[in-house]
DNA sequence: CTCCCGATAT
DNA sequence: ATATCAGGAG
């Protein structure tokens, strides 16, 4: 990745420019409302996600209540996010951790974030910048690990290899903004099945505009 | 690598 | 019909 690193630069400043007023679509007001939000959001778009939540959490106000929850229940609760059997054990699980092992609180390191069973590194830089505005990481989901082979930042498939490439060279002031500008990209022109080169402000910065649209003009 | 899994766009 | 959606565990 050597035009990586030339590049990098130019690509913030111009999402950071585009993206600036849009923060997480995700709804929430607390760690743990946020934690069980990205949970929930896996393979799912936020906005089915935020359907269900505002019920989720008036039934469900701290980790000991999601803890003590009735698991049948919850899973139909949250059915229509799909692997809600997953989920729900991965939300009664990591309460009942917190509960006994945090004091009811979520953690906000990542080495502790990572003891909570069905939360890996994407679920706790989530959490971690979103909550508590801290960078230990970059989230890499689905679509910072897409945009980033389309940027030709990084080769690799395993999001945790995406997040070191992408450490390596995005400095670390930038850590805290680059996912939700990569999403947000991602969503509304950088689309998995069809990228939106001719309106991509930062095509003229990546090496794939050609080979999706052949003969794109590239002056943003 | 496979499995989990409903909702929606194409 | 099929791909994709703020993934994680076995």
């Amino acid at each position: 990745m050597k035009g990586a690193k030339k590049r990098i630069g130019g690509i913030i400043k111009i999402l950071r420019k585009n993206y600036s007023h849009s923060r997480t679509a995700l709804q929430f007001e607390t760690p743990l409302q946020i934690l069980v939000s990205t949970i929930l959001s896996a393979q799912c778009t936020d906005e089915k996600v935020n359907e269900i939540i505002p019920s989720l959490f008036r039934k469900y106000r701290n980790a000991k209540d999601f803890a003590s929850a009735d698991k049948e229940k919850l899973e139909e609760e949250i059915r229509s996010t799909g692997f809600f059997r997953n989920k729900a054990r991965s939300i009664i699980n990591a309460s009942k951790k917190i509960v006994d092992d945090f004091e009811g609180v979520v953690p906000e390191k990542m080495e502790d974030l990572l003891k909570l069973p069905g939360v890996a590194r994407k679920t706790a830089n989530i959490v971690l910048s979103s909550a508590f505005r801290k960078a230990e990481g970059i989230a890499v989901d689905t679509h910072v690990r897409r945009l980033a082979q389309r940027l030709g930042l990084s080769k690799e498939k395993d999001p945790d290899k995406v997040e070191r490439d992408l450490m390596s060279f995005v400095p670390k002031k930038e850590w805290l903004d680059f996912n939700y500008m990569l999403v947000n990209h991602g969503r509304k022109v950088c689309q998995a099945r069809k990228p939106n080169c001719p309106s991509c402000v930062i095509s003229h910065l990546c090496p794939s505009a050609e080979d999706f649209y052949p003969d794109i003009k590239l002056n943003p």
